[in-house]
DNA sequence: GGCCAGGTGTAAA
DNA sequence: TTTACACATGGC
């Protein structure tokens, strides 16, 4: 059932090419600039970088503080993001390059160590960035599974994302574009007007299609 | 002007 | 274990 409204959305949505980045490092660090902000607005604060050639760890790590706040600036919670950001540089310098022979439980906590790394900045950095299949569990995800009737769509971060594991594909690929239509679903649909719960996800329950046609 | 965006850490009950 | 709040910019 899980399993055939993610289809569902595939098929409506199509490929999202999801997550942007031309290096690991930079899609780690979007993971971490998106946080309570727009996408948009983290994108901007990558280019940025991109322009100050501070998109590498060592880089971002030998910047001022006061310059890269500025760089950051566009993202929101500029300060908070500053120090994250250099968390995860630091990281990154000393262990990514270890990481591919790290096992997903171990690489997973090791990210959550880091300060300003959460269970779904994490997930996003192991699914996106390492390959790992790990179900990345955000605002979109439980809302749309909220919308399509699943009983536990409120529980906890780790047990919604192992009850999600338990009935998906263990396969990175397919796990990346789920996350993703979450997301082009959750924008194409209105966050707050209730009438969205009405939507294609509960017409979906009812036709087996997610739109019309 | 007000509300919100692909969250997390901290403090307090 | 749960809840409340700070963080701060940009778009609508």
């Amino acid at each position: 059932m899980i399993r055939q409204l993610f289809d569902a959305l595939m098929r409506a949505y199509g490929p999202q090419r999801w997550w942007p980045g031309d290096t690991g490092f930079e899609v780690a660090l979007g993971a971490v600039l998106v946080q309570n902000a727009a996408w948009r607005n983290a994108e901007k604060a990558l280019a940025e970088l991109r322009g100050a050639g501070a998109l590498s760890a060592p880089v971002l790590l030998s910047l001022p503080e006061t310059a890269l706040h500025a760089l950051l600036r566009s993202s929101g919670t500029f300060r908070v993001k500053s120090e994250r950001a250099r968390a995860l540089a630091a990281w990154w310098v000393e262990r990514a390059a270890f990481a591919p022979a790290v096992e997903t439980v171990e690489l997973r906590s090791e990210l959550l160590s880091i300060k300003g790394i959460g269970p779904e900045t994490a997930d996003c950095i192991v699914l996106y960035v390492f390959g790992r299949p790990v179900f990345v569990v955000d605002a979109y995800a439980r809302r749309l599974l909220g919308r399509a009737g699943v009983g536990w769509a409120d529980a906890g971060y780790e047990k919604l994302r192992a009850r999600l594991e338990e009935e998906l594909p263990e396969d990175p690929h397919w796990l990346g574009e789920a996350h993703a239509v979450c997301i082009a679903h959750g924008q194409a649909t209105c966050r707050r007007n209730p009438r969205c719960s009405e939507c294609e996800v509960r017409r979906w329950c009812v036709t087996g299609r997610v739109h019309d046609q």
